[in-house]
DNA sequence: TCTGAAAAGTCTCCTTC
DNA sequence: GAAGGAGACTTTTCAGA
């Protein structure tokens, strides 16, 4: 992972389906350079897909909202991760320090979805005996793009 | 936005490099159509761009925290708004209901970073007299593919 | 590991349905 | 709107350094 790898990262995670010449352009490389190079970065699993970024109120869920969950014991985590994985309006789960075990980045269809999963799905479970939901009103910023620090020595 | 449409881009969500055919033969369509389709969904905004999903270990910012900040009173909005548009660490921000003002979903290189921005960059804005970090462990699930619900009349 | 050029494959445009 | 075919472009592969 040198600085053309960086350069490259940064550069395709803005432009997800640019040739491979102008991705070349960009950082300073022949075409056959950047096809290696890519190549070798999905293999490292450095790029782990590729994806088109959609507009959530045309794909037909509009409502966002972030979930705390406690899990009160480790043996009821498996049944949670489980749903985690398996319901698609769960875009993520992460393990959290503080008062709670989860937090989870929800999106619906609309707030009866939202209360749907929240109380169907989730507080259902097992071992689950508190949550508490955020809902989102809008977003200034929403977006997958990691920011690419300079390393140590640079 | 019919059925196609809706079918496009749930395919391009996982597959964001896939060529006109492949698309075709999941959503059964042709090439031509498939090239029509999506740029009228370009067009409309439905899909806002493409981008390559990165390891945020391989890309040297593995840590992940949401942050909620509370900010006074609106005429202190502006210049939060402005942090939230430059800072490339900030990858989401969210206008939420509840306690706070503002969720946050921050990356940063280490901790160090973390401390620097939330403590010299929005701790120190006018208006923003209190703000609580949540730090993530680990990410069960961390995915901007949004979930394509079947429409009412379906 | 990079460059450069040829081969294979893909997108784009145009015509027709 | 959708399908099919000719031309331009891109990706892939393979030498050579």
């Amino acid at each position: 992972m040198d600085d053309f790898d960086r350069k490259i990262i940064q550069f395709i995670q803005a432009n997800g389906r640019a040739g491979y010449a102008e991705i070349g352009a960009a950082v300073g490389l022949s075409v056959s350079a950047v096809n290696e190079r890519l190549k070798k970065l999905e293999r490292q699993g450095a790029i782990r897909g590729w994806s088109a970024l959609v507009d959530p109120a045309a794909a037909g869920c509009p409502v966002l909202a972030f979930v705390e969950v406690l899990i009160e014991r480790p043996e009821h985590e498996p049944a949670f991760l489980a749903l985690v994985r398996d319901e698609p309006a769960i875009l993520e789960c992460h393990h959290v320090t503080g008062d709670w075990s989860y937090l989870l980045k929800v999106r619906a269809a609309d707030i009866v979805a939202l209360e749907d999963l929240l109380a169907r799905r989730i507080k259902t479970l097992p071992g689950v005996p508190r949550s508490r939901s955020v809902v989102v009103l809008s977003s200034a910023k929403d977006s997958p793009v990691l920011p690419v620090p300079v390393p140590p020595g640079a």
